[in-house]
DNA sequence: TTTATGACCGACCGGTCGGTCGATTGTAAA
DNA sequence: TTTACAATCGACCGACCGGTCGGTCATAAA
């Protein structure tokens, strides 16, 4: 009564990552089933015997991207004590993470182009808008910390969530910049002066 | 041997217009030829007539697009003589000719998300790496100018340029978190808070 | 060995796509 | 009025889509 077994959730896994790297290169619409079964080295049937649909795909596989890059993200991020060293390395992570695997920012833009084409969902849950609402919360907190210990400026402290956000959509937008352009812009330089600017306006002045 | 004729550029122009409403709000692959010809009121075979092909319509579009935002951007800005004004003034511009038409954002996204998919002419002649150019060029002959003028420091000048590839890609990104959370962002106390700590980095130390 | 069943597959379905083309229309020269 | 032709259209085509389903295979209990 137990014939074959496979692990199922470990193949759901794998399905998911192969339909990953076509999303990233050629967005949700265009990527096809029969594309995803093909690359994954199953039959398109196969690919319904663990997702419903094609939505049900996307959602499942866009997740696991996020839980991903969080993962890689914050992986070191608590060794370092220091809050402006902090600050440069959780950049410099997510600088890591998208430099890695190229196709992480066409997974990105993809679920962008998504969320503004399917409008209905977007009072709901959103996992991409969670991901940018912890990505804030750990610069805000990194820069309370800085101010706690006399680091940053005082006034930093109640610019903080708008520090945040600023420099979550700069590191999306210098990124698509770049994947663009590869040839012309240098993003450690880029970066780099970023943050150059951001603590200038938030450190106790020098002199 | 002149029968009825109409003005084909102006007609081009239409349907490319009306093409761009549809590829802003469903990105180009998902936009059918058939659904563009409805909402110009002609038949689809009549879009054959002005274009070869979807992709050539893509691209007239695309143009057109650039065109039209750079026109209304630029418009109003050799007015202002104070460069610091000049930069604000700018991008706020800028923001006005986003926020005056939601799906232009949406229309950018998809060229990005194009530009990514299509590598083939990563290496030619691209359009919105030529708008960006033109957009860094304008921010860095403001900043320039605010050297010259003693309203910035000296060294902004040699950091103009990583100055303007921040700011173009810093708008773009900034808009982006905005379409999928508009109740969540504040967008003009975000780049309000983004030109303060610009300036607050390149201005003349005030004491 | 027989058999029950989880796993798997690809032919098939209804539908939509980009693109074609022969037929039709409306106008202005003849 | 006749005629030549720019302009227009939508039925049609082959290709491909997401999704279904009947049948096959492999395994392990019986």
């Amino acid at each position: 009564m137990t014939p074959k077994f496979v692990d199922r959730d470990k193949k759901r896994e794998h399905i998911a990552l192969v339909a990953l790297s076509h999303f990233s290169q050629k967005g949700f619409a265009v990527t096809s089933m029969s594309q995803v079964a093909k690359s994954a080295g199953i039959g398109k049937g196969t690919i319904y015997e663990y997702f419903k649909s094609k939505d049900a795909l996307i959602r499942f596989a866009i997740e696991l991207y996020i839980k991903m890059i969080e993962d890689q993200v914050g992986a070191t991020l608590s060794a370092i004590s220091n809050p402006r060293d902090r600050l440069r390395h959780y950049v410099l992570q997510v600088m890591d993470a998208f430099m890695n695997d190229p196709h992480t920012m066409g997974i990105t833009l993809a679920i962008f182009q998504m969320l503004i084409v399917d409008q209905k969902e977007a009072g709901q849950t959103n996992v991409l808008c969670d991901m940018f609402h912890r990505s804030r919360q750990t610069i805000i907190t990194i820069i309370s910390e800085g101010v706690s210990q006399g680091i940053f400026q005082p006034t930093a402290r109640q610019e903080a969530e708008v520090i945040a956000v600023n420099l979550t959509a700069y590191l999306d937008g210098i990124w698509l910049h770049y994947l663009i352009n590869p040839g012309g812009i240098d993003l450690n330089a880029q970066v780099h002066g970023y943050l150059e600017t951001l603590f200038h306006s938030m450190d106790h002045t020098p002199l």
